[in-house]
This record gives C-alpha cells, structure tokens and sequence, in this order.
RNA sequence: GCGCCCGUAGCUCAGCCCGGAUAGAGUAACUGACUACGAAUCAGGAGGCCGCAGGUUCAAAUCCUGCCGGGCGCACCA
C-alpha cells in the first residue's frame, strides 16, 4: 500500500502545486471499498483554487486519465474525492513477492539499528501473589519488547520486582506470630499471601502490628541478619513461583533487578539531588519542590531519612541509563502512577540529565470486578494461575468436543488458552479498565486469539493435503488472483509493515492484535467463497500462494505478540 | 477541592492522535449455509440524541470550553 501511495503522490503532487510528502498526508483509505482503494479529498484545494471540490476532482482526473499508473488501475472522481482504484496483478504480485522473499522477517525492519530500549515491565511485588492485575504489564510488556525487537530495536527486558518495602516487616511479623513452617513449604506465596491478608485483618483493630512491622522493615534496613534471612528466604520463594508462569509465558528478561538492588545507589541519589540544589528540607522531610510544573513535592526522604520509591526509581533510572545508555526507556506500569512517572520524569530534567525526555511511561487500565476494584490486602482478586488453568481446561474441552482425534491436543490447548488470555488484554485500548469476567475470558468464538489461530490452522490443513512444490514462487500464477475475496485478502496482508510500526509508534499493540483479526476475517471470507483444492491446477496454485502467504503474516503476526500458532487445533 | 483518564448499538469494544463520503466489529436474540479445502467458520436482516450543552469550521464521534456520570491520583505506602 506504500508503494501506491507514494506513486499517488509523486504524481499528483506537481498537479496541485503541494510537496509529495503533503500529498502522503491528505491521502486516506476510503470508508467503503467501492470507493477504490485510495482517495485523494480536494477539499484542502478548493480555497487555493477558488472551485468547488468537485470540480477540482474532476479536472484532475481528466489530467490523470492518459497517464499510466504502475499500482493503480483507475481514478473516478466521486464528489470532492479523486479515487485511485488499486491494479490488483501488479499489488498483488509485488505484495506476495515480498512475502516469499522475507517469510518470517516480513513485517519487520531496521529502523533501531541496534539501538537499546530498556523496558520495565511485570515487576511483581514479591509476597503478594501474582494477580491477575500483573498480567496487563507483563502481556502488554512483553509485546512491546517483541515489536520493537521486530523494528531492529536491541530491547533490554528487566524485572523491577517490588522486593523491598514495608510490606516485608509485615510479613515478617505475620510470619513470627501465626508463621508455621510446613504450611510455608507446601505452598508458599499462597500461604505467604494468606498472612499478609491476615496482618491486615488483625491491624485493624491493632494499630501496634503496625509499629512492629515497621521496626522489622528498619531492622532490615540496617542488615539485621535475622530480618534479611527472612527477607531473602520469602523473596526466593516468590521468585521461585514467579518462574513457573514466566516460563509458562515463554517471558524471561535480562535483568531482574528488583528495588533492593538499588538500595547502595539511593545515597548517591541523594546527595546528587542536594548537590544540584534542586532539594529542601520541607517537615523535616527532603523533597524537590515541583509546584511552578504543577505538580505535588517529590518526596526523597522521610524525616526518620528512610527513602521513598521514587528514591529507587531515580537511582534505578539513572542506573539504567548510565549502563544501557538507552534509546528510550519504557515504564509498563499502571495508569494510578501516572503522577508518580511525571515526578520522576520531572526530577530527572531537573538534574540536568537530557535523557529524561526518552523516559516514557506506558500506562495501562486497571483490571475491575464488577463491584469494584481488586485488592491484594483485602484478599480479593483472582491468581493468575488460576486463569491460565482454566483458560487452558476450556480450551482442552471444546478440543474434546470439535477435534477428539488431534494428536498434540495438549500443546494445542495451552497455545489456545494461554493465546485467549494475552489477546483478551492486547486486544483493547490499553488504558481503558478491563472488567474482569471469566465468560469473556473463556469465550473462543468472535474476535478472539482462536478465531486467528483458527484461520492460520485451516490454511495448515489445507497445505498439508497438497505437495510443497506448488508452493514455488511464481509470478505469472498469482496474477491469476482477481476474485474480490483474493484482492481484499492481498490488501490486509500488504498492512502488516505499517501496522507493526503504528503499534510500536503508540506502543499499542492493541493496532496488530485487531489487525490480525481483520486479517483472519479476510481470510475467512476468502475460504468460504473461493476454493483452493478443487479449483484449476493453475489457479489452485494461484491460491495456495496466497493462502500460504496468509498464513506467514497471521504466523508472523501473532508471535509479536507472543502468542503461538498451532497447525492444528 | 485540584489534576489525569474513560463515556460510541442491550452488552464488550474499534474509529478520536492527524476533522471529510451512508459511524464499524464482536457478542446476545432472530434467519440461512456442514454428502463442502476444519461450522472455534461464513452469509443475512434487526439494533445508534457517538453522555449533555455550547463553540470553531464549508464540514465535528474526532478540535476547544463548560457540565453530568464513572474510574484513578493528589508528602512521609509502593
């Protein structure tokens, strides 16, 4: 589609006195498809020239008529629209050429050049069981990493595992009172997140567990070893379970550098902070006066001197930069820290560092129940476990009912499953709340991961009943496609390039996920309405070149954003 | 109180950045298509004060202002 819009406008742009690349920008995508495939709208034009639209459409495409477009076909103006209609053979050939040629690289490029992207995302807060509400930074995370991976970007996956805090002198007392040792072996973040349910519950009617949590925190703090050994027992632990739907996710990253690791680095945060003078001492408390942004103090230290988050993330940002030396640093974290990023973001410019402007928070919405928001601490919400498993149990249950004969049916049901749980938090418009409701997540009809998946297993199923030879590239064979369904498909797979750069440009990958649903509707159409194995030899071969360049972009597609393909399901 | 985000078909959402042709999907309910390359599919009808009110513009779901509803945040948690 490039290719014609960039032909489009070289040629109209000396028409209408405009640069071609303005031209670029005021051609669009018709609504409807009887409107050709490219629309050039002359309203912009008509003040310049002093003619109704319409007219200007006219003229110009009487002016276009003689000449001969190498993508397009014909231009009719309709109304104030010049519309340019695609020549399906020559699209069509250049397109599947460029599929056959860059197979499982079409869609990707090297606009990055090698460049470094750190991108900080799932960072779990060890002891407290992974939610739900983690899988929006982890699956959303880790698309990104995969696509800007795909533009030739070298991405740095970390970890910012919440593993230091109050939460840990809580647990630790929870632990000292109510703790008992074989209930801690046999699961332990369940029983790890159990007490900490418990510890608030009991807090609430004594305010002293409080004062002795946060003793233990400080005796932490100063390297107690009784406190650090049950630190570092209940942070292993979680890390260990943490690994288990990492590796289910087929998620790892190159760092795991949870806040503590930061811990040495926050005096030196500080003391660039005060050597800056960008700080006071305001309550007893140090912080960085933003109010001339409009923004709340950025608080670096508690009268008692602890530090604060935004401390570790200073550090952890200066740190990242100081060893990556970024191209841009990403923050996958929910859209309630969104103040917080502008602070820290805001600091950093302060401290003279221009990188700050590459720091961008990504936030996502959260994940509701119905009656409200989930809550760690009151003990409401859902393991993610837990949704994976019964993702994957339905997905082996319908595999029962349509396909019983499926030799992998395990495999097939944990790429089902685990596909519909990432594409359900891909799928939409990241900052929206997500309301979580187990019917939708286990629903595999509509716009789901199965339905692609199930576009991409039809056309396997198709190909696997026919010899690979057919499958040579051949370019006078594919001119052969001029059934609407065949050119429509042609179109949708010619976007995926653009549609890989629009998702990493607005870090929504949400722009593939529906991309990829056009694209197995497309396909879908095609199936039904032009057969493949009971057509002409020639045209037969014609169609398993589309078919099989259909299933390299759905294929190609849907591992950007980390979900698999199965051949059969 | 202040700030940010969301509001589009019964329900879930695309489209909004960058204004342009009759506002699109899925889902639910209804109708039709398996002696058919896989029916987890396809086709069809039906379903809309694009939250409300102003403004800008030849043209507004899209831009601006105000309001309403919902969510989130706002110095010693992370």
């Amino acid at each position: 589609m490039f290719k014609l819009k960039e032909e489009i406008s070289l040629l109209l742009g000396p028409l209408v006195s405009l640069e071609p690349a303005a031209v670029l920008e005021l051609l669009e995508v018709p609504t409807d498809s009887t409107f050709g495939d490219l629309a050039f709208p002359c309203y912009a034009l008509a003040k310049r020239l002093k003619q109704a639209p319409s007219v200007i459409a006219k003229n110009l495409s009487s002016t276009l008529e003689s000449k001969n477009g190498l993508f397009w076909e014909k231009v009719v103006p309709t109304g104030p629209y010049l519309n340019f209609y695609i020549a399906p053979q020559a699209f069509g050939r250049e397109v599947l050429r460029q599929v056959y040629e860059l197979q499982e690289t079409y869609g990707k490029s090297n606009l990055g050049n090698g460049r470094n992207i750190t991108i900080d995302y799932s960072s779990p807060n060890i002891a407290k069981p992974f939610g739900v509400g983690h899988i929006r930074s982890t699956v959303i995370g880790h698309a990104l990493y995969l696509i800007y991976q795909a533009l030739g970007y070298n991405c740095i996956g970390i970890n910012h595992l919440g593993d230091w805090g109050t939460q840990f002198g809580k647990l630790i007392v929870a632990f000292r009172h109510w703790g008992e040792e074989s209930h801690l072996e046999s699961d332990p973040v369940d029983y790890l997140y159990r007490l900490y349910v418990q510890f608030h519950k009991l807090a609430e009617d004594d305010p002293s567990l409080e004062d002795e949590a946060r003793l233990w925190f400080k005796k932490l703090e100063e390297g107690d070893q009784e406190a650090v050994a049950y630190w570092t027992r209940f942070r292993q632990l979680s890390l260990d379970n943490y690994a288990i739907v990492y590796d289910q996710l087929g998620i790892k990253f190159e760092y795991i550098h949870g806040e503590s690791f930061y811990n040495e680095l926050l005096e030196g945060v500080v003391n660039l902070v005060q050597e800056k003078g960008i700080a006071r001492v305001s309550d007893g408390a140090l912080i960085v006066d933003l109010e001339q942004f409009g923004l709340p103090p950025a608080m670096l230290s508690k009268k008692d001197g602890a530090t604060l988050y935004i401390t570790r993330d200073l550090a952890a940002a200066i740190y990242r930069h100081e060893t990556f030396n970024f191209a841009r640093s990403l923050y996958v974290v929910g859209a309630e820290q969104e103040l917080h990023f502008k602070q820290l973001f805001k600091v950093l410019e302060l401290l003279g560092f221009t990188w700050a402007s590459d720091c961008v928070h990504i936030p996502f919405g959260l994940i509701r129940f119905k009656e409200g928001r989930m809550s760690t601490r009151a003990g409401k919400t859902i393991l993610l476990e837990e949704v994976l498993q019964r993702s994957i149990e339905m997905a082996r249950e319908i595999i029962e009912e349509k396909n019983p004969s499926l030799p992998n049916k395990e495999s097939a049901a944990e790429a089902i499953g685990l596909g519909a749980v990432r594409f359900g938090d891909l799928s939409n418009d990241r900052i929206k709340n997500i309301e979580f409701d187990w019917e939708k997540v286990l629903d595999f009809s509509g716009e789901t991961a199965a339905y692609i998946q199930y576009a991409h297993a039809r056309i396997c199923s198709i190909l696997r009943k026919t010899s690979a030879e057919n499958l040579r590239w051949d370019e006078k064979t594919v001119s052969l496609l001029i059934e609407e369904e065949e050119l429509t498909l042609i179109k949708t797979i010619a976007q995926l390039p653009e549609k890989v750069m629009a998702a990493a440009d607005g870090y929504r990958p949400s722009l593939l996920a529906r991309y990829l649903v056009d694209l197995a509707r497309e396909f879908n159409r095609f199936y039904h309405h032009c057969p493949v194995l009971n057509s002409e030899p020639q045209l037969q071969r014609a169609r398993l070149l589309l078919i099989n360049a259909a299933r390299q972009v759905l294929s190609n597609g849907l591992s950007l954003l980390g979900i698999a393909a199965p051949e059969e399901m």
